[in-house]
DNA sequence: TTATAGTTTAACCATTTGGTCAAAATTATT
DNA sequence: AATAATTTTGACCAAATGGTTAAACTATAA
């Protein structure tokens, strides 16, 4: 618990969170979720209606938690490569303190993509912004002042810089062992790298000269 | 079904791989399986003991089918740009005929990850072969040849192929809507021309000069 | 043909699980 | 203080689920 005094709606919110992200809709029990609250199971039903009901309003705040800060970055009005450094460095630092977040989003959108994705794409029409489109743009004026080469694609670039950033902290488990010798520390000093590797990485491979 | 006609046991470990791929442990029911197969749901507990056992089949063979190739090609003696190319070649090949299996391996191993990482590790020792040390090794000789910068780190360069492999299949779905009108064909091109895009992506960032 | 071993099925069982409900406890209102 | 409204609990329920078992069926060999 973040907060020592919390109402009961958000005490069981974010043991749902912890549950729910950590183990999926399918794999999440009630009764786990109460106990770890701290309360009865039947609160549960009392406040949110039913598991679905509950797993929506994890869903919807885990994304809270990523996209502001993230989307600040992205539409922000900085030069390409700056905004690829800010991006990286806050994305890092935001999925390595939720490490089961992005996990959670993936494999829940894999189970329902049409009923799931539907929240993401109203919460992108809502604020006007979709970050793809807006990536195409700045990547379109970097080449125009002779930054970038002509031949690199905005979408490779952007799905470039979401797999960087994402996969090592979704893999964690199975990259620490296979590369780490599963030393949680000698992990963690990597992912702090690699928000300068990650930038220079993507930066090198884009920039002209 | 691959093959049209098929042992029992067969038949039950392919019904039991697409469940389980593409739900995961917890969201798999015994008797969806059994359904897929076209078998009676007792006749899974005459051929697996239990849903665990089941799982834990269907995982090796999981594994089983995506190693094999790519470890082939890690393990071979060809210089590391080549290497690089064929790898990213043929990974993308193999998941994009697979499209759950990594988020299922993913998923599963960040659930319960000593217990199923050990099969992975064992892998390895079996064939006294661990696929970063390799490619460490490749990056240091083509070091040494003046092929590639002083400054690359082979952990990040392994983690950055392989991120850049999975990750735009395993989010899929997600990324298919929010960058392409949810066009399937038109992702299916993407992924297509990532091949290239991945590879000169990895290598401009590497080589000298 | 008949005995035998292996395969498949239907009926059942025990437990788990999401969910309900009425009563108790607590808090707010008059 | 008395009453009303809200919050919390424990007991309970129906459906789902992994698993068992005995019987039926099939193929094989003597």
């Amino acid at each position: 618990m973040t907060e020592l005094n919390k109402d009961t709606e958000g005490k069981i919110l974010e043991a749902a969170q912890d549950v729910f992200t950590e183990k999926g809709m399918s794999g999440t029990r009630m009764q786990e979720i109460a106990d770890k609250a701290g309360i009865n199971k039947s609160l549960l039903h009392y406040y949110y209606r039913s598991k679905e009901k509950l797993f929506g309003a994890v869903f919807k705040a885990v994304l809270v938690k990523f996209m502001p800060k993230t989307l600040k970055v992205l539409s922000s009005d900085l030069p390409l490569f700056e905004k690829i450094e800010k991006f990286v460095d806050g994305y890092i630092d935001i999925i390595t303190k939720h490490p089961s977040a992005p996990l959670f989003l993936i494999f829940e959108l894999h189970r329902n993509p049409d009923g799931i994705a539907g929240i993401l794409l109203n919460a992108f029409k809502e604020i006007g912004f979709n970050p793809v489109e807006s990536f195409a743009k700045d990547v379109k004026i970097a080449k125009e002042m002779g930054l970038v080469h002509e031949g690199v694609d905005s979408k490779h670039l952007f799905v470039n810089m979401m797999s960087l950033c994402i996969f090592p902290v979704a893999a964690r488990p199975l990259l620490q062992r296979i590369g780490f010798e599963n030393d949680k520390k000698a992990y963690d000093k990597f992912l702090e790298m690699r928000k300068l590797e990650v930038t220079t990485f993507l930066i090198n491979s884009i920039r002209k000269s």
